[in-house]
DNA sequence: GCTATTATTGCAATCAGTTCGCAATAAGGA
DNA sequence: TCCTTATTGCGAACTGATTGCAATAATAGC
């Protein structure tokens, strides 16, 4: 299997664009980062290396990241998108404690075959989903 | 069944807060727009009818439909959140168009399993999901 | 390897959505 | 009806994200 570097430098080369130490910083961080992340987290990491990148270039590089299937966007919380590193990874959907923002994540088979069938019968090619389960877990659960 | 401006005073009066015109006006504009809606289009409507009504007051108000279960968040995108009336509707998921942003609501009863098992194998409370399917609708796809 | 072209970067300015401080207003209890 | 204080509207402020631009550096051509 190729790694994620590899396949960010596939994706480069592809779209004609040039590969630059910024960009891989960024996929770096990104795969260093074993849970979700933001754009901040990823600036944080990255300046704490001494690495000089920019929030801009970051923001910049993360639509590619997006494109190339690298990564994927997990939830929107505090304002902001929350980002997860996919490429090796097996399709996993959230489980979310609505009180202290805890995030199990869990696998569910049977959700393939509701995107099949909704995609037939609404005439759509399906690609994906996004399943989110909510509630309050077992600590915060006793306070109810 | 309750109407949801009943259902927004009850929850009003329990919290030991205060009946208001504006926040009146929100709920109704809420529950005239049959899609889904974010702030920006709730202070046009609401401007539309003359009514005057500052976007703060929106903002503020938001959170107490979201409490009260009238609404919920409906999903991200063009950079704030987008939101639907819940009350009086069965739940239901979306599938989104990655393409022209079209969205079609459909059910699917098989979710609910998948809440209850997920909630027993992690200790969790569950008090709901968002589903999102997406790929390209039939118009898109062709051009694929 | 060198040069020319032009994509990319970093910075600061900007933008959009949302929140906040504060004075004026008005809801609801006494 | 009066009093207390929650709520409103306004504008300022804030935050996350985007953009313009000059400097830089990656690639293609020689």
């Amino acid at each position: 299997m190729k790694s994620e570097i590899e396949v960010f430098r596939e994706f480069i080369l592809n779209k004609g664009l040039r590969r630059t130490p910024e960009r891989e910083q960024v996929v770096r961080a990104v795969f260093a980062i074993h849970d979700h992340f933001d754009v901040d987290e990823l600036y944080v990491l990255l300046r704490g290396q001494n690495e000089k990148i920019s929030k801009a270039t970051i923001y910049r590089t993360i639509p590619l990241l997006l494109e190339s299937g690298l990564i994927q966007e997990a939830y929107f919380e505090d304002g902001h998108l929350h980002y997860e590193h996919i490429y090796g990874h097996e399709h996993h959907c959230h489980l979310r404690c609505l009180d202290c923002g805890k995030v199990v994540e869990f696998t569910e088979e049977i959700v393939k075959d509701v995107e099949e069938k909704v995609g037939e019968i609404y005439d759509f090619l399906v690609t994906g989903h996004k399943l989110e389960v909510y509630g309050h877990c077992g600590k915060c659960k006793v306070h109810k």
